[in-house]
DNA sequence: GGCGATTAGGTTGTGCACAATTTAATTGTG
DNA sequence: CACAATTAAATTGTGCACAACCTAATCGCC
């Protein structure tokens, strides 16, 4: 009996595999609304509060400039937020919505039911699941630092 | 009061991140392999049964040629597999591991065990979300096609 | 005030992920 | 047998994700 580890007895296969399940089932929705699933998570952040810095858009997503720079410029050039240079520290960038990037919050209210729908689990469980997800991330994000 | 989603109430970005931060605590390990996330999930597969077809790969990961072709040639360039079209039915390409891909599998027999230590939950915990997340893919994947 | 260290953001390069298209091999049906 | 339909891979194009590096602005400390 080999030691190779199983693919299907993975957790972090699982983790990846409802990832992408998940942003499959959001895709059709999204694509009404214009947006990747990224790009829907930074208009997201956006819609509890703006202006952000990118730093704080970094922060609350966990991703780096790298990767939100082309991500922004791309949200700017469909006219949903626009650049602006921080006046008292000119080292920021503070994206703020436009009102085509405020108003497409009223389509989004529905992405996240059509999850829950699909889910095939009970409201019990994907609270639990949740919460399990949460403290699983810190534990990891915590350990990787080590 | 709003009813914007929020970001932090949503269980698509729990995933999103749980993922991510799992590929992270991989990462050191998989770099000292050579390898990249999605090139170990491949010779995961390949360890388990080999040759197996580019199709089958793409069958047991979720994955389509777009991803997986130029994903082979690169571990086709590393030494750790071998390209073959098929003699009984030439549309195929049979991916065979090399002598080099097969020995791999000693140094990743630790991998897994990496996530266990660092996920900061029980092994009981563990296995109750591996089951969930099992089912939360099956639901939505089964959602996607109609 | 001067200047090294830090911070914010951008750029470049590599490698997924996925849609759409293309090419070649195979299968099914008249 | 012919030939339309299907199937297997590869290719192309767009958009993340992340490491490494770069520039400019700010801060700390003397």
């Amino acid at each position: 009996m080999s030691d190779a580890p199983r693919l299907n007895h993975q957790v972090c296969f699982a983790l990846y595999s409802a990832s992408k399940a998940a942003t499959a089932v959001y895709r059709p929705v999204l694509d009404s609304l214009g947006l990747t699933y990224p790009q829907y998570l930074v208009m997201l952040v956006l819609w509890e509060e703006e202006p952000r810095t990118v730093r704080e858009l970094g922060a609350a997503l966990g991703l780096d400039s790298g990767t939100l720079s082309p991500l922004l410029k791309r949200l700017e050039a469909l006219g949903l937020v626009e650049r602006r240079r921080s006046l008292e520290d000119e080292r920021r960038v503070e994206i703020h919505l436009s009102d085509a990037g405020r108003a497409l919050s009223e389509g989004a209210s529905a992405v996240p039911k059509r999850l829950a729908d699909a889910a095939g689990l009970t409201p019990d469980e994907l609270s639990q699941l949740h919460g399990t997800l949460l403290r699983l991330t810190a534990a990891l994000q915590d350990a990787d630092k080590h």
